[in-house]
DNA sequence: GCATTATATTTGTATTAACAAATGTTGTTA
DNA sequence: TAACAACATTTGTTAATACAAATATAATGC
């Protein structure tokens, strides 16, 4: 097979992976009434430990890149699962807090995530995934 | 690392990347007033070499599975890239044919489209291309 | 042949996304 | 310090998506 076909066929196969992950993500969170982004979002605000995260800071560690990001903080907001406020020392900035409850619901999905994130992947040994983690980082982590 | 964050890590990734080429060929494709899902489907009617297909077997072989195919056929039929007709044999089924003008466009993008597969691509060389898209297919060709 | 079920597509509606323009705040400099 | 540029977020608008219900045709069983 030509290299160009090897190239097209590995892209359309990154497409499809990448829908069919959401997929099953959007059909795990859906009992829990949770986008797959808003999930995301609550994962990064959790990951900086009581610390806040400006708009900036999520949007650029969001998978799916968009602009209206405030409007899915203010989803966020209405479940009570993240707090908003101005930040004091830059007033164009606001800074976003995880609430206890986001906390709370955060826990009850890693079980769940888990088990789907294993059904995605279950045609793959450890190593094969390993090797894939490898491989897709080094096309997402560049330019 | 554990199984289980290299399994979310996984996933993550596979996320991102395919984000990411979506996100690269939508650009490609904006000046031609084309989506993704457009250009996709005119390929899968490109393949089949002047047989229509019909809107099941379309929306089968979509890489976004959407309940909305109907809609989609509408704005390539505004233009003027498919045409749709009732099958005579099976009255519930529509009939999809690619036009002339739809291949023309088609053989314009291929050039393009190429050159944007090969920029997501292109930290990888060839052998870790088909390492990537072996491990790819196995995740999605299985149920 | 008529009612029932299955199949194929379409439509309605509500949510989500993309993109650009607008708002409000801070930084710079003449 | 007034004017202007840069930055961070929000809002408006239009298009895309998901999901369910509706329509229309065909196949099946009695």
């Amino acid at each position: 097979m030509e290299p160009l076909d090897i190239a097209k066929n590995t892209v359309v196969g990154i497409l499809k992976a990448g829908n069919k992950a959401e997929d099953h993500l959007n059909k795990t969170l859906k009992p829990f009434d949770i986008s797959l982004q808003q999930f995301n979002v609550l994962r990064i605000l959790r990951g900086r430990n009581g610390n806040p995260a400006n708009l900036e800071t999520v949007q650029k560690r969001m998978i799916h890149k968009m602009s209206n990001t405030t409007r899915l903080i203010d989803k966020l907001i209405d479940k009570k699962l993240v707090n908003r406020k101005i930040c004091e020392e830059n007033r164009r900035k606001i800074e976003i807090f995880i609430t206890e409850n986001g906390l709370n619901i955060l826990d009850q999905l890693d079980f769940v995530i888990q088990n789907t994130e294993a059904g995605i992947l279950h045609p793959l040994n450890f190593e094969e995934q390993k090797t894939l983690r490898s491989l897709i980082n080094k096309i997402t982590l560049k330019p």
